[in-house]
RNA sequence: GCCCCUAUCGUCUAACGGUUAGGACGCCACCCUUUCAAGGUGGAAACAGGAGUUCGAUUCUCCUUAGGGGCACCA
């Protein structure tokens, strides 16, 4: 059994340098240090023992997405590794558009990744929106230019033409799912003779291309985080590489583009390990430089399934629209794989692009604890100047004048985890909370002394008007000289003008209200009482 | 069915053969306090199991178990 060695990364400069660059030596195993799960692999260095990182070429990342829907939060979060990786090493990151799949495309779902990642601030160097040298940067514009690989490669005999109908493989497949055996091409038109295949696409048939595995021979896949990984060439399928309808699929596409952008490291979700031998191949046959190759954990459900739509909230969308900040989105999606080297919490997303490193991603998927993305956020909310917040409570607080939400800010900004909360909790300030006279008659309190609070506070307020320090002292005074219990006093105070007994600090909401509307609302609170 | 990946508190993680296994979220208690928060202090909470290797394994190896991913003319 022959075996294939893994394939060589970009070019990289000699001697000792090689492996702290890459972080791994192709098939020498590596005594000594290192993580010890990685080392024993394929010899990893040390996280925190390695040398500089050298480079002799410029680094470039790609984000790929298929335009097919929403923004996942997983897409951010790949998006985000390949952004921070990427100017870490002052590189590019690119977008391209994987739309190959007719039948899948959604029309507005490009304009919403354009939109996502504007909005976390993850803005490419080279898109189909912005332009660049490698371009087009849509798939489905590129097809003349996988035709030409594909035909390259069939000249080399690398591929071969295959006419079975989809209906045939499905009958195949179902005959081998039966028989429980690995549902596989069985390679029949592997023995058409190419003269013949090409009469026979002259004469109109319909055809794809497939590519030619190999057999009997280990094909070893390196992976920055997990090694080398050796996959059975018997066990992989001759994949098709250009469909019927001349598109090619993923698999041709993505290394056919990833060569000619000059990407010099895929950043992919873990589901793409087990086709990444295929790419290996299809390397080998164009004779290309393999990139560096990692494959992350994919976020996970509580369950510890894939995140999904079923479980949790997937949806970019849902999490802009919760008032969750950019910032602090990026944080807690920084901490999923990853870790501080002091053990911080909160840092920024530049101090994330200067410490983070491929190689310090753990291969575990983490699960999306949403609790903790809520106080992350609190965090970053009370972390917030005034002034700055204000721009980002706006638009959830669209009843709210501006100089009110400035007002509300300090009120609110230790009270609330989301944007969206502060809605709720400035509920009374547009409108009259309805509420049962009940709730005026806090611990035992009589009908008749709330009512001698309320009229009391309302003679403070005609009196004194808004003014926080002064109406402060004259409650304080009203307390003491009636020798009310001041959490009582408050609590009524609260709950007549609010309507509620969860509220920021009273005194300082009066100003949202103004005078005219609390007297209104005391009015109302003592009318309850009668 | 087959292949591949993975395994530290409930969750996110630190640990690179020798630690009272550290931090964070969440939880509980107390303090502060006009409610709620925020803040402060303290607490409960983990090395999946079994064999090796070693003077010594959370750490290295193997097996088991469990979880995840993959096996399309989808990406």
């Amino acid at each position: 059994m022959k075996l294939t060695p893994a394939p060589e990364s970009p070019t990289f400069q000699h001697g000792d340098e090689w492996q702290s660059v890459w972080g791994f030596r192709c098939g020498v195993s590596s005594p000594g240090k290192g993580k010890p799960r990685a080392s024993a692999r394929g010899g990893f260095t040390s996280p925190r023992n390695r040398k500089k990182d050298l480079f002799d070429f410029p680094v470039r990342t790609r984000f790929a997405p298929s335009p097919t829907g929403f923004v996942h939060i997983g897409n951010i979060y790949g998006a985000m590794l390949d952004y921070a990786f990427a100017k870490k090493h002052k590189g590019g990151f690119i977008l391209r558009i994987e739309d190959t799949d007719q039948k899948r495309r959604v029309d507005e779902a490009e304009e919403k990744i354009y939109q996502g990642l504007k909005w976390a601030g993850l803005v490419p160097d080279e898109s189909p929106e912005h332009g660049g040298k490698y371009g087009p940067y849509r798939q489905s514009e590129r097809l003349e230019i996988y035709q030409k690989y594909a035909r390259q490669l069939v000249d080399q005999g690398d591929v071969y033409y295959c006419f079975c109908t989809p209906k045939r493989l499905e009958e195949l497949r179902q005959e081998q799912k039966r028989k429980k055996r690995l549902p596989k091409y069985d390679r029949l038109c592997r023995k058409i003779s190419k003269k013949e295949a090409e009469q026979r696409i002259k004469n109109g048939e319909k055809y794809v291309i497939r590519m030619k595995v190999p057999d009997n021979e280990k094909i070893a896949v390196n992976d920055l985080l997990r090694g080398k990984v050796v996959f059975e060439s018997n066990l992989i399928d001759d994949q098709v590489l250009l469909k019927a309808d001349g598109f090619p699929t993923y698999h041709l596409a993505v290394v056919v583009d990833d060569h000619l952008m000059k990407i010099s490291h895929i950043i992919r979700g873990e589901e793409w390990l087990s086709s990444a031998p295929k790419h290996v191949l299809l390397y080998r046959y164009l004779n290309w430089q393999m990139p560096v190759l990692i494959h992350t954990a994919n976020l996970r459900n509580p369950d510890r399934s894939k995140m999904s739509k079923r479980h949790g909230h997937t949806s970019l969308d849902w999490y802009i629209d919760q008032g969750f900040l950019p910032e602090a989105l990026l944080n807690f999606l920084s901490l999923l794989g990853w870790s501080h080297p002091e053990e911080k919490e909160i840092f920024s997303f530049d101090q994330f692009v200067k410490l983070f490193d491929l190689k310090d991603l753990s291969p575990v998927g983490p699960v999306f604890d949403l609790k903790k993305l809520e106080w992350m956020n609190g965090v970053y909310i009370r972390n917030k100047a005034d002034a700055d917040l204000v721009e980002f409570l706006k638009p959830f607080l669209p009843e709210v004048a501006k100089d009110k939400i400035l007002t509300a800010a300090p009120l609110i900004k230790e009270r609330i985890k989301t944007l969206k909360e502060a809605s709720e909790i400035l509920e009374f300030v547009t409108r009259k909370v309805d509420y049962s006279p009940d709730l005026l008659l806090v611990k035992g309190l009589t009908k008749e002394s709330a009512g001698q609070m309320l009229e009391k506070a309302k003679a403070a307020v005609d009196k004194y008007g808004i003014d926080v320090e002064k109406l402060q002292k004259e409650f304080l005074k009203l307390i003491k000289d009636n020798n009310w219990n001041t959490g009582n006093f408050f609590m009524v105070l609260r709950t007549a003008v609010c309507g509620k007994k969860i509220t920021p600090p009273i005194i300082e909401s009066l100003p949202l209200i103004g005078k005219g509307e609390t007297l209104s609302r005391l009015d109302l609170a003592l009318s309850k009482l009668s």
